[in-house]
DNA sequence: ACATCATTGTTGACGGCGCCTACATTGCTG
DNA sequence: CAGCAATGTAGGCGCCGTCAACAATGATGT
C-alpha cells in the first residue's frame, strides 16, 4: 500500500494554480525579491523542480503574477466606474479605486509595472493592460463629447490625467509616501488636476 | 619579488569608490538584477569578500547607490531651475531636467524609488530627497507668493505638481512608455497641469 | 481492454550567489 | 618600531535557479 493515505496523489491536480496562489501569499507578504521557487515548491509540499513543468523559469512566473494582477485591476476599475456621475466625482472614484488596488496590492503593482517581461507574454499584458486603463479611456472621451474637458489628442489626455494618479501610487508602492497621506488628499489632487494650479 | 610587478599593491587605496563606480556601471548596462557581489568583486581586481569590508550587505551598496542617486538628482534640478523665467516655462525646464534624469538614469530610479532602505541610511536619504524635491518646493512657494497658482498647502501643491512628473518618469522606467514619447508630450503635459484638464 | 504516449511529478547534480569566520598584509599612531 | 586598526584573502556554508534523467499518471486510439 501507499505510505502515506494522506498524501496527495502523485499528481497535484492544480499545481499551476496552486503556485501563483502561493506566490501571490508571499509576494503581499514578504515582497518580490523574497520569492524563490523552491521555497514556493516546498510550501506547495511538491519537488523543488516541480514549478518548472508550469514556468519556463521564475521570470515567467513573474509575468503570469503581473498578468492577474492587470486583469485583476482592470476589473476593480471597471466596477468602480459610473458614467451616470458628474465628471469630477467619477474621477475621484476611479483615483479612489486604483490607489486602493495599489495600497492593497503594492509588491505586485511595482511587478506589473517592472518592464522585464518575455516579448511572449507582452502582448497579453498589453492587451490588459489596455483594459485597465480603458476605464479611464471612457472617462475622458465622454466628458470630451460633453465638453466638459478640452479637446486634443484623448491619449494625451488620458496620460495626463492618470499619470498623476500613478505617481501617486507609484510613490505608494516604493514607500515614498505613506498611504493615508495619499489617500487623504486625493479628492484635492483630483480637483486639482481638473481645474489646473493657475488661480481660477 | 612579488610575482606580478604590474598588480595593484595589497590594499586598493579606494575600493569603496571603484565597487560603488561598477555597481553603477552594470546598473546602467543589465539592470539591478544582475548585480552580483561576486562578480563585481571579480570584474575590480579584489577578492570575493573584499566588498563586505565597504558594505556590510549587497542592500548597503545599493543604499549607498540610491543615495548619490538623489544626490546628483538634485544637482541636475538645481542647476536646471532658473527662477527668472516665466512660471510656465521654468516648470517646463525642470520637468525636462527629471525626465531627462529619468531616461539617462533608468535602472537607478527604480532603485530609489524602491523602499527596501535600511533604517540608518533612511535619514541621510531623506535630507537627499528633500534637496531633490527642492526645486520643486521652492517653484511654488515663488508662484504661490506672486499670485500665479491657487493657495493653500504648498506641500499639496508641489505633490501634485511633482506627482504627474514622477507618474511618467516611473512609466518611462518601468518600461511602459517609450522616453521619446514622454520627452514629446512634455510641454503640453506641464500646460495642462498648470491650466487644467477643463475648458478655459 | 490495453498498449502507447504526452503530461506531470521526483531525484540528483551543477555552478553561482550572499554571507560568515579565520587568517594575511598593510598603514597608522604612540 | 611595536602594536593595533583597517583592509584584503581563502575557504566554507546553505540557499538558489536550472537542467537532465527517470517515474508515475492520465488520455488516446484501436
Amino acid at each position: 500500500m501507499t505510505p502515506m493515505p494522506t498524501q496527495r496523489p502523485y499528481h497535484h491536480g492544480d499545481l499551476r494554480a496552486a503556485l501563483l496562489g502561493g506566490a501571490e501569499r508571499t509576494l503581499r507578504e514578504r515582497g518580490a525579491a523574497a520569492l524563490s521557487l523552491r521555497e514556493l515548491a516546498r510550501e506547495t509540499g511538491v519537488s523543488h523542480a516541480a514549478p518548472g513543468r508550469h514556468f519556463r523559469d521564475k521570470q515567467a512566473l513573474l509575468d503570469a503574477l503581473a498578468l492577474t494582477g492587470f486583469e485583476r485591476l482592470a476589473q476593480v476599475l471597471g466596477s468602480a466606474d459610473d458614467a451616470g456621475l458628474p465628471l469630477e466625482r467619477r474621477l475621484a472614484a476611479l483615483a479612489r479605486a486604483y490607489l486602493g488596488f495599489t495600497v492593497d496590492n503594492t509588491a505586485l503593482l511595482e511587478l506589473m509595472f517592472s518592464r522585464k517581461h518575455d516579448p511572449d507574454v507582452s502582448e497579453q499584458l498589453a492587451a490588459a493592460v489596455d483594459r485597465s486603463i480603458g476605464s479611464f479611456t471612457r472617462l475622458v472621451a465622454d466628458a470630451q463629447q460633453r465638453g466638459e474637458i478640452v479637446e486634443g489628442d484623448p491619449e494625451r489626455i488620458t496620460l495626463v490625467a492618470a499619470a498623476g494618479l500613478h505617481g501617486l501610487a507609484a510613490l505608494v508602492a516604493g514607500g515614498s509616501l505613506p498611504p493615508e497621506e495619499a489617500l487623504a488628499g486625493l479628492d484635492e489632487h483630483v480637483r486639482l488636476v481638473l481645474h489646473g494650479l493657475r488661480p481660477r
